[in-house]
DNA sequence: GCGCCGGTTTGCAACGATGCAGAGATGATG
DNA sequence: CATCATCTCTGCATCGTTGCAAACCGGCGC
């Protein structure tokens, strides 16, 4: 059941076990003569180098590690997908775990018991650990944060500008002529920073446009999902003087915001528009169609895995956080019928 | 940079490396009193075991491979979720790949340069590789198949009837009345075996019912993706005679077919009921919510993975197609407006 | 003919862990 | 008191590969 070895090969060439290896590599010269007859032994034998031992000797696994909270959530499909691409651009594949959104899970991986030292760095997309905890418990394995929730100097990280985008958002709708936004998704707590840095974005949008900001239309929920923005929307709706449009902080809520909106018999985006944030490929076929922020996952991916690769490496600068590009698209769901994409 | 090794933990606790072994195993009694001075040592080293030298003495690396076509698309982010944490509850890691649906990666994944033997098992989604090519290449490396795509006896594979499961689909809109059925998603040409049996399901289930197959209803699909669902509609709609139901062979299909209906100012279902199959999450808050067979992926998961294992271990019974559980979920696209979850 | 050179080829050690068998120490047994 | 069993603890070999440096070889210049 074991493969062939470079030993079983050297024998059935009737050469050395070095010799065998530096024809596979290809590093160094080999005669005409030995390389015909090792390439011919390799493929008589199958021969598959063994990776494990080839990592164990250089010191390297050629894996990373990514890290999100829920894989079945889209933004996270969607971003693994371009990690996964980029990495395989590198050379590297890519180790993929889901935390549940469950602290414990993303201390385990840098506790003792982890597996990190099968990986050469750890791509980490985190969402209750903290930013002491990760830099105490970092285990010199390189690690590049996806996401806001840490923003202080210690760690590489990739992220789009938060408050920026939630401003551009929230100004598409002021741009419309809505004057009582929702906000969806605050998170008012020591772990919903992207929340927080949302919220941030949507006042400054309210207060350069002159509006008041009012606390009944700040809508907190306890994670993105679909099922949570449907919830808030039932509350806003039984307001005295519900809104004339929504900012929901991703894409999911504002799904399911407009479910319910639907249900409830309210038109989008007659009566209430609806942005997100995330530009997932659901929102293009919603009904209606989804306007949102779109942060370039592509771009993400990729400056995330080259940083990792380059402190892998040795050869990063020292961490700073980078921001990513998005666009705002617009579609139905804010611009009535006329919409594109 | 390179972390502590049990040598550096055993030079400091003054014992030998494989007493040091022993405690961080625990398999073989170790006396309190070096225990106490090895864990100490462990602790103010900060020990963490190689695990890629554990895994080459140890023949065993605890990581299968998931390898899908697309990431991206619902459900197999959804059942990579599933198969992350069932992988989990055996103590595995899991390394995911994606196909993009090109054979050639798919074939690559098997040959001289895979990474085949980093993994202990491989668990496959196949797109367009064949029985044979997959058996001749493969490389001794476990392997258990997901999805229908290949169903003779060399491989352990896991799926849902899928014959069944488009009649049951059928059958269900012929409940509701409906007689101009429409199929979304047929693939006639060799890779599309998954699609050929639900096209076989679905004219079963207009045999028994007595409607003849009209094959202007019958489209064609080149990919499960939502634009080819819209664009399949938008041919339907074309007709002399439009359907008054669409079964798309999954739920992307049938939201892209819904976005177009509803587009085109068609009612679902009063004029027309759409249903799809995959149970994909997006398909509940779906405007409306998308009526579906929904396999049930955390079985199908577990399954997978445990006969994987069992492959691995060597316990395994003789190859087998395992018929995973699914259940037919109505919501409003066939159902009107009293719908449930 | 000798020494040196460049290009090949090789053996040995090492990566960091665990399997195995044996060495010590301790206590029980006759 | 000698013998033996038991329990710890240790050293060595090994997993399959690659880095290193030395050995080898034919040919060339002097």
């Amino acid at each position: 059941m074991a493969g062939t070895t470079l030993r079983d090969v050297a024998k059935r060439a009737g050469v050395s076990i070095r010799t065998v290896s530096n024809v596979v590599n290809g590093s160094v010269p080999v005669s005409d003569e030995l390389r015909t007859r090792v390439e011919a032994a390799l493929e008589e034998l199958d021969y598959r180098p063994n990776l494990v031992a080839r990592n164990l000797r250089r010191g390297r696994t050629g894996m990373i590690a990514l890290v999100v909270p829920e894989l079945d959530v889209p933004y996270f499909a969607e971003l693994a997908r371009e990690v996964i691409t980029a990495a395989r651009a590198h050379g590297y594949v890519v180790m993929l775990d889901q935390t549940d959104g469950d602290g414990e899970r993303e201390r385990e991986l840098l506790g003792r018991e982890s597996r990190a030292t099968m990986f050469d760095g750890l791509l980490l997309s985190p969402l209750t650990i903290s930013a002491e905890e990760l830099r105490s418990r970092t285990n010199k394995v390189p690690v590049v944060l996806l996401g806001e929730h840490i923003f202080n100097g210690d760690f590489h990280h990739v992220a789009i500008d938060n408050i920026a985008a939630a401003r551009e958002a929230t100004e598409h709708l002021l741009g419309q002529g809505r004057r009582r936004i929702a906000a969806v998704g605050d998170q008012p707590y020591s772990t919903g920073e992207t929340a927080q840095l949302r919220t941030i974005g949507y006042g400054q949008a309210l207060e350069r446009a002159g509006v008041a900001v009012d606390e009944d239309l700040v809508v907190p929920t306890p994670r993105f999902h679909r099922r949570f923005g449907a919830e808030a929307v039932e509350r806003l709706l039984a307001l005295p003087h519900p809104p004339d449009a929504v900012f929901c902080y991703n894409d999911l809520l504002a799904i399911g915001a407009m479910h319910a909106l639907t249900r409830a018999g309210v038109r989008i985006p007659d009566d209430i528009a609806v942005i997100g944030v995330d530009g997932i490929q659901e929102g293009r076929y919603s009904s209606p169609a989804l306007t949102t922020i779109a942060p370039d996952k592509a771009r993400i991916a990729h400056t995330a895995v080259s940083t990792l690769i380059a402190v892998i490496e040795g050869t990063a600068p020292p961490p700073a956080e980078s921001k990513a590009p998005y666009r705002l698209v617009v579609r139905e769901s804010t611009a009535g019928r006329a919409a594109t994409t």
